[in-house]
DNA sequence: AAGCAACTATACGCTAGACAACATTCCCCG
DNA sequence: CGGGGAATGTTGTCTAGCGTATAGTTGCTT
């Protein structure tokens, strides 16, 4: 019927692309656990902390990333009860609201940071040599940019930036 | 405090390859929900189609998808409820039992791979030559083969081949 | 033969998140 | 002005899934 759909290439791709992922997303998600934070709020976290002020409206935040409007009220409200957020009123929007990061939230963030990124060496840039790396940075980039357009007017390689309102 | 740690290179890495699975499930859930098909449900049909007999013990299911046993008793209820799976009893192990692909279920499954597939090449493996295409996936196995070292093992490529067990 | 380990299924509680409905507010256009 | 539509955030409802504990059955080892 199918003899060996399956060893397709294109799959097989896909297939190392997924598991990369679900790699590095099990041990992220260790290490956040380590310090208190789910990826969602570790996600949330790295938003508002570069974003301009510390602070972002709802919509905003769920744009970027991969909530829902209602999902990142819910994420929200767990994290201002945690004492990482706060809502502050949108002085010119008076539907709006902002979520920004409160210094203990910062201070969280700063905690994690170091071992985050220890991680991303260990198990993925450290695998491989400067010209290796770049050239899978490049292809994912240029991947990355058919496949999320959005993302290509920001600041750099952010994550899901600007994923709803493309 | 933090002058920019959001520039260093390893979170520009590890934020191209999210954006890019994000990208890519994203379409693939699209594609895989105008067949009545979520995306574990799909996962778990193509582990049972490439297995021999397309039939697979449910701990090893567990094991080769993303889910822990409990979870694919109720994935295979649910399939098995729609027709697509079938429970057998195993001869050798009255314990165990095997989950079954039905006929219904491989059609379904074949009405997915080519959309599937066309997605993939239009998004992914299209979007690069053949060089940088195989630039990326060599980097992409050396990452796998750190971070997941089961994998290597297996028959080739496939996702997540013995997530469990290791 | 006996006891221990493995496999599956089930029930319970729990979390997370999507979706739709809602109230509020803004803004454009008549 | 003023009304209708769009945007914003929140809430209720629903589904999916995990984790744990429990049980029943069977296999294996000693």
């Amino acid at each position: 019927m199918n003899p060996n759909v399956f060893d397709d290439p294109r799959i097989t791709a896909v297939g190392l692309l997924f598991e990369v992922h679900a790699g590095l997303s099990a041990r992220f998600a260790a290490q956040l656990d380590e310090h208190g934070l789910s990826p969602v709020e570790f996600e949330v976290l790295t938003r508002l902390a570069r974003s301009p002020g510390a602070q972002l409206r709802m919509t905003d935040l769920a744009a970027q990333t991969s909530l829902s409007t209602s999902g990142v009220t819910r994420v929200v409200d767990r994290m201002e009860r945690d004492g990482l957020l706060t809502r502050r009123a949108c002085p010119s929007d008076r539907r709006s609201s902002y979520a920004v990061v409160t210094p203990a939230g910062l201070s969280r963030l700063d905690g994690c940071l170091p071992g985050h990124l220890q991680i991303i060496e260990d198990w993925f840039t450290g695998q491989l040599d400067p010209s290796a790396l770049d050239a899978v940075l490049d292809g994912l980039r240029r991947v990355r940019d058919a496949v999320n357009p959005c993302a290509t007017a920001g600041s750099g390689d952010d994550p899901e930036e600007g994923t709803g309102p493309c």
